[in-house]
DNA sequence: GATGAATGAGATTTCATTCAT
DNA sequence: AATGAATGAAATCTCATTCAT
């Protein structure tokens, strides 16, 4: 009835805050649980929300997924990109702190990501090109670092891909068993996942 | 009179045959597709029965779920075990040898195998202890190299916890990407993760 | 800021409303046929729903359960007392009228209460507690009055344990046998049963 | 293949006896929990044989159902007339007997009884009449009684069929109330019983 | 006579999705 | 923007019944 007014940039403020909260709770509960074993009812829940509500954001289950993923990832480069800034010395030095820093997220805060990253079978194929493209955002920062360190000699690979992917996954994964010490090994546990990570560029010798 | 015979050998032994067969269609689909994922009627249809048959057997989805996993894990360990019987020399060319052919079952038989092991917090408590029994018998048999290996001088490492966790996590997760390349390359790929992950036992030089 | 606006007063009574006409026609369906032959699909049906719908206000069969008898006792409850307020006269008319109002409601309305009352055997323990509740309020009416009867010397009973239990029996009974007459019968059925009833507050003589 | 050779009659005995062992076992659970809660699964467990082999002696578990209730009220008449049998005196003697022998039964043997006799509303109708054939046999002894009472002029009563029906209610009513006492105290309530349900051939004075 | 195995129909339950308000 | 209500498809589970051996 009338115009549709378009909406106010307040008001798109506005929503871009609460899809932001929708978001991060569903990426915390995805992360805990999994896609599958996620209900919209439970992220509603967690929300204070009603199931039928989410859908004036997202238009599918699928979609609210993948967009949780795609925050979570982009909040994560951040954080990496953050520390790379204030990081400065040799490739080895700043390597072995995004690393550190990687896993400190990993354990902190997205004991989510080994489901939410590292399979993209699980997913709807729509979904899965998006996800790898994240992940290759994601790898950027490393594989820079560790190209560098080629060139200069101080690292040496059998090959840069793999290199990426089992680091990725040893990463990822730190949050299951480093998640269960108690808090005061947990420090030194995630030294231990970067130390012996480094080994992995430092091949034959 | 009234003696309840007890079902005759024979029929313990088919029995028993019939529980393989569908431990081992059930493994191969949670492996696949991973546990939410796969309904009872996936697995009776596999199977050619109705899903009812499998409640004859099994009284509950987790009950099967736990008793594939527990299946799928006793043949992948009995697969490692064997090729160590067959494979000579030092513990360095063992260690290689056993990484290998983990990844090769992984990417072959089992590309879902990281949602069924890696993540003990997706099932029902009951089930959690039983994996993780069957993760430490996993372990062991890699634990042993690296700790020969480390007392005859060849290895050096931060810590062996650390180092098996990271190299479980690297070829649990070489599926999902080893899988996507085409078969011709799949070899290549599945040699140089060995060879990367052998550097973690090659610590600190 | 974030405040859960609580369910509107207006939408709690409409909830409500709807709650209750699942009742009535669950206590209905279950007072006919009894519990375990009446499925959730018959009270959807009844109601023109799907039988998940059943699932929003009731999380189980169980509780649908427990719930529609409680509103069928108190819907009885309330019957009787509404018939005791307009029945003026000695315990003796009073109580002749009341087993008769018992008899009358059982017969037109509950032909299966004697599934549902009598039998919390058959209930898991958590709803038995509840259903014994409801007795004890429905047996206080008749306790009053029986109690009444002894004070003023008109009723003579064994014990009034023993009687308030053979009433209620043969009462909760009668559907079995004045059901299958012929309606022009049943009037006169019911009178009888009353009638008859009443012999066990005047023992012994 | 060959005659068919007609059972001997060792053969048919022996035939004979293990129905009654199935009967009195079915008789039993459905007395405990209901025809509609009771599996053929529950009877055979019992019974320590598996679901299939009832089928060899009852074709479906209507049959099975009906003829234990046959059994059942076939065993508790007898019991019933041999009590008669060795129980001298008047109508009033006699009949108090009897209706203290009936609630021992039911407490003590059948606290099956209320849902077997009872309710034949819960039975498929083919069964029906079957059960209610067998109930007029066990009225016929307390109807002799009362008949007999009534002709000597001891005994006064609205109408005969009345008060058997309540009668009976209430002594199968019985265990579900005598059932939670203490054994100490159930002596004493059964006797009440008997009591109170005199009353009910001694109306109106 | 009895068993193990299988079936198929139906019951309970869950959940993504839609929609009127 | 959000809610309460409802839906329908699919999943888990139960059970009377059949049958080859």
């Amino acid at each position: 009835m009338g115009a549709v007014k378009p909406p106010s940039e307040r008001m798109q403020r506005k929503r871009g805050k609460r899809i932001q909260e929708i978001l991060t709770a569903a990426a915390e509960l995805f992360g805990e649980r999994g896609y599958d074993a996620v209900s919209l009812e439970h992220v509603a829940e967690r929300l204070d929300v009603t199931k039928g509500s989410l859908y004036y954001y997202f238009s599918s289950k699928d979609e609210l997924g993948t967009a949780a993923i795609e925050t979570l990832g982009d909040e994560w480069t951040a954080r990496l990109e953050e520390l790379l800034d204030r990081t400065e010395g040799t490739p080895e030095v700043r390597l072995r702190a995004l690393i550190h820093e990687h896993v400190t997220i990993a354990v902190n805060d997205y004991p989510a990501a080994l489901r939410l990253f590292l399979m993209p079978r699980e997913w709807p194929s729509a979904q899965r090109e998006r996800i790898k493209e994240l992940r290759r955002r994601h790898d950027a920062l490393f594989r820079a670092l560790i190209e560098e360190g080629l060139a200069s000699g101080e690292f040496t690979v059998t090959s840069v891909d793999t290199v990426l992917q089992c680091m990725h996954a040893a990463m990822s994964q730190a949050p299951t068993w480093c998640g269960e010490l108690p808090s005061a090994a947990r420090g030194k546990a995630v030294d231990e996942v970067a130390d012996t990570l480094m080994a992995l560029v430092h091949i034959g010798r």
